[in-house]
DNA sequence: TGATAACTGAAAAAGACTTGCATCTTTAAG
DNA sequence: CTTAAAGATGCAAGTCTTTTTCAGTTATCA
């Protein structure tokens, strides 16, 4: 009957989630636990679109606007990270991949790396000190080309202009 | 007869921006120095509404696609800065005034404060060489609450949750 | 000068996200 | 167990930023 044990050991998660939600007088509800656990099955980021296309997939009936509202919900209890890719599109991690680490983001295949810089979140934080800042949350992603479209840039043209792709 | 002289010893910035129209076979046109005299007579950051505004409220006559048609240009050519604020909306800021800097995002008075942290910039650089990634832009936000809102936020009420203003 | 390629602005469209509202659920009383 | 009150949900409509279409204008070059 349960959707939530299988995927992750999720009561862990569960709870976490739960407790932040009681705290803002918000109730558990078997859609938030749906999308809580189809958020830990996620492999990968995605964005909204992508969740609800997994989910009614999945079997799950749930709207829109509901995963719209659920997830802030998430990152605000900690358990998902957000992020902004180069399209400006929004897109979620769940946490239990990596804790922290941060993004090559490629512009011609969109593929996106993680990378973790301790250093980098060590010097962020630093200067939040440094001016009294209180941060909620860091972005640190590096737009650009990852190597396998930079070589299938070079050898063909040398004028690399007209591969960018989009717009 | 000429717009852009005044403000900035625009020469020099003008040249950058036509050269790199020219490489894609673009034209230097009025407009497109219009944008690129505004952009840089715009104190600090701004969005494309900010900068619409301004440039009707200083007599010129630019339509709103075309300023969102040349902003990326700017950007492209290197003599824009492009990053994103906490409610998601682009921002710019012209070169002009810090050649490398992040920005401290408040989410309750929007104020955005500079920093540089030029090691973190040679990590980032480093993590690109490592990845065999080509960077074309850097993103490095840090999203939270200033000194001044922790102040007002914390001896009124406990919760802050209230406190946070626009949408 | 005339042809071709760019540029521009108005209006409409697109796309991501949000909101209003009526309906359903849950919780806590009584 | 019944009911009132607070929440949650989905649909449809609405926002808001940004983009596209398209027709008219301007610049460049043979």
């Amino acid at each position: 009957m349960e959707t939530v044990e299988e995927s992750t050991n999720g009561t862990e998660f569960v709870k976490q989630f739960e407790d932040y939600l009681k705290s803002c007088g918000l109730r558990l509800t078997q859609k938030r636990l749906d999308v809580l656990n189809q958020v830990f099955d996620y492999p990968g980021h995605f964005q909204t679109e992508d969740l609800l296309v997994q989910m009614r997939r999945n079997g799950y009936l749930v709207s829109r606007p509901t995963i719209y509202r659920t997830l802030p919900l998430l990152v605000q209890s900690g358990l998902l990270t957000e992020f902004i890719d180069a399209q400006k599109n929004t897109r979620y991690e769940s946490i239990h991949s990596l804790r922290e680490h941060a993004h090559l983001i490629c512009l011609r295949c969109n593929q996106i790396v993680e990378f973790k810089e301790p250093q980098i979140d060590a010097l962020q934080k630093a200067v939040c000190e440094a001016h009294d800042f209180k941060a909620v949350r860091f972005r640190n992603e590096i737009i650009g080309y990852c190597a396998e479209c930079q070589a299938e840039m070079e050898p063909k043209t040398s004028n690399a202009d007209d591969e960018i792709p989009t717009a």
